[in-house]
DNA sequence: CGCTTGCCTGGAGTGCACTCCAGCGTTCTA
DNA sequence: TAGAACGCTGGAGTGCACTCCAGGCAAGCG
């Protein structure tokens, strides 16, 4: 038995990387050129190839003219790539994630752990912007009411 | 009436951000090397005097030799300098921030509007995430039960 | 057929936020 | 009082994550 389909077909754990983000075309004919990828994720041209030589991204598929055509699993794994970037993952981080997912079942408890690491990485950065949003909600009702003061000031 | 001073004696808005955070003196003794200021606040010293050449510091107290001696309130400053770094703000932004407490009273409101909008951008990658704690629970919890499935496998 | 548009490649360039260096003066400790 | 440790400056270098460039192929259109 072996269950590393499911992580790649995008049948599973990578699809569930948002919401169907609309206008993707049904698998079949998941054919999408560069710039297609480009209006679907956001990200530039550059930087889909650039993913792609560093080892981001699986090989893509080409067309007889040697054209990128990017599948309906390729945008899932650049969705999930998204979410990573947001958590501030090093992409060297991600890259090493990838060469995992593509060596196979072996690497399961190691992605298991780097993707918990994450987590508690996510968990602190959270904790970390609540304290900056005290701060700032301090500093911010010291100066509306300085405003208030100075308006005062104006009217007396 | 001017409250300027309650914002640059670190008696006020800029004194609240964040606990005491030790090792302190007392006000009237505050006059810490670089290195000192290097183990209170995890800086290095080329990134303090860094911060000064880019306008981020106010010109910081020197000894009769030259030497830089920060003060209780420059601490004060580098605190929050440091929570607006958290919240990933450009440091050109926090310069900015910087300049207009320099440029006195009228600047208040201007201020006001920047630490809203901060305010704001945390709000939203608080959210941005959320949504990516989600995804990642999804993934460790399919690698969890995949890891389920592999060890009933081998014990079977 | 020529023209525009889209895509390809390897490699160089950019912007940000530091980070380090050379060369020198000052301060502390044994 | 010698040596180590600390601090100073201007300017160069680093690492990351893109971003752009030059030069060229291929497809679609009037």
């Amino acid at each position: 038995m072996t269950v590393t389909e499911t992580e790649t077909t995008g049948a599973s754990a990578d699809s569930c990387a948002g919401p169907p983000q609309g206008d993707r075309r049904p698998d079949g004919e998941d054919r999408y050129t560069i710039s297609e990828v480009v209006a679907l994720t956001g990200l530039t041209a550059h930087t889909l190839r650039w993913y792609e030589r560093i080892g981001l991204m699986p090989h893509i598929d080409r067309s007889h003219t040697g054209q990128r055509r990017y599948s309906n699993r390729d945008l899932d794994w650049l969705a999930l790539v998204g979410k990573l970037r947001l958590t501030g993952m090093p992409v060297a981080d991600m890259v090493r994630y990838a060469e995992l997912v593509r060596s196979g079942d072996h690497t399961y408890t190691e992605r298991f752990d780097l993707l918990q690491r994450t987590r508690e990485d996510v968990l602190s950065r959270i904790a970390e912007l609540q304290g900056t949003l005290a701060v700032l909600d301090r500093k911010i009702s010291f100066y509306a009411d300085a405003g208030r003061a100075l308006a005062s000031e104006r009217t007396r």
